[in-house]
DNA sequence: CCTGCCGCCTGCGCGC
DNA sequence: TGCGCGCAGGCGGCAG
């Protein structure tokens, strides 16, 4: 479930039912699941086993979990993770990649991934961040989110509008969809060079960006299938509320236009070609 | 330095 | 019915 608000959802399962409590052992099914955990799964298991969980954060599409040994589990959902809070005996999952099992005999919390594109690794704390995403810039939601520093910085870069509101580094936690449903809140085309949009339009498409991520956050996240749900299973419900991503062939509800989809990156870009027109081809010099 | 493309995985739905 | 293909919400690494 990997966009801001759906690893929200999942930050605040976690937050609710893995806090102080103590791991009693770590079981990896799969090496490939902690392959950013560079001295592996014994060391993985090992440096948890006897920790207790004290804190659940994120920044973007990353979260963790801080120890009471000052280290965390970090953890990316890639396309299709999941975490989630399974009683003892409830049977394996056909994807569970990692089980944690805790002193107290509650419910476990497994790591499940069918396309193995997330992971998790133990790592050091770096100001409260965990090392390997001290890159990963600030999100909309968060505390630290500078608008003004993200919009010069936008603007500074030579690449399409939709590139840059999916680069981590500029702004964390878009992912393809909700840059589609901010793009269309924006009235803005994908491929806009960012260095002739205005500070307006910068700022106008970043506070889409956080205002459709509440909207989602408020519904408990996009779910298109069983894939992407929270700590519980459950599924969020802002897929009936997505006004173009996946919509292509359907009408804009401002204008009534067909929606159009348009390869982009491997993958698509949806968008209504009347209230988001296309930038017109510029003479260089 | 910057930008853009590729590979990593599995499963599902579609058209033939 | 079966098969091949395109597609899927992401990222790091690397080439140019």
């Amino acid at each position: 479930m990997p966009e801001l608000p759906e690893v929200e959802v999942v930050r605040t399962g976690l937050a609710e039912h893995v806090l102080e409590r103590t791991i009693e052992s770590v079981e990896v099914l799969h090496p490939r699941a902690i392959r950013r955990h560079v001295p592996g799964a014994d060391d993985f298991s090992g440096r948890l086993r006897g920790a207790r969980f004290t804190e659940a954060s994120r920044r973007g599409k990353y979260l963790w979990l801080a120890t009471d040994t000052g280290e965390a589990v970090l953890g990316h959902l890639g396309m299709s993770g999941q975490l989630l809070l399974q009683p003892e005996d409830a049977e394996d999952e056909a994807h569970l990649r990692v089980r944690v099992r805790f002193t107290d005999g509650g419910p476990q919390l497994r790591f499940v991934d069918q396309r193995t594109f997330g992971g998790l690794s133990v790592e050091e704390l770096v100001d409260g961040l965990p090392a390997p995403i001290t890159h990963i810039a600030p999100d909309p939601l968060g505390q630290d989110f500078a608008a003004a520093a993200v919009v010069t910085a936008m603007r500074g870069k030579r690449t399409e509008l939709k590139r840059a509101l999916l680069d981590q580094s500029l702004v964390s936690g878009i992912g393809n969809i909700y840059a589609d449903e901010a793009l269309w809140r924006a009235r803005l085309h994908w491929s806009r060079p960012t260095e002739r949009l205005t500070a307006r339009q910068v700022n106008t498409v970043l506070e889409e960006v956080i205002a459709v991520m509440r909207d989602a956050l408020h519904v408990g996240g996009t779910s298109f299938d069983s894939l992407y749900v929270n700590v519980n299973g459950e599924s969020g419900y802002f897929e009936r509320s997505l006004s173009v991503y996946g919509r292509e062939g359907e009408h804009c509800a401002r204008c009534t236009t067909v929606i159009r989809r348009e390869p982009f990156m491997n993958r698509s870009s949806y968008f209504c070609p009347r209230c988001q027109s296309r930038p017109r081809k510029r003479k260089l010099g």
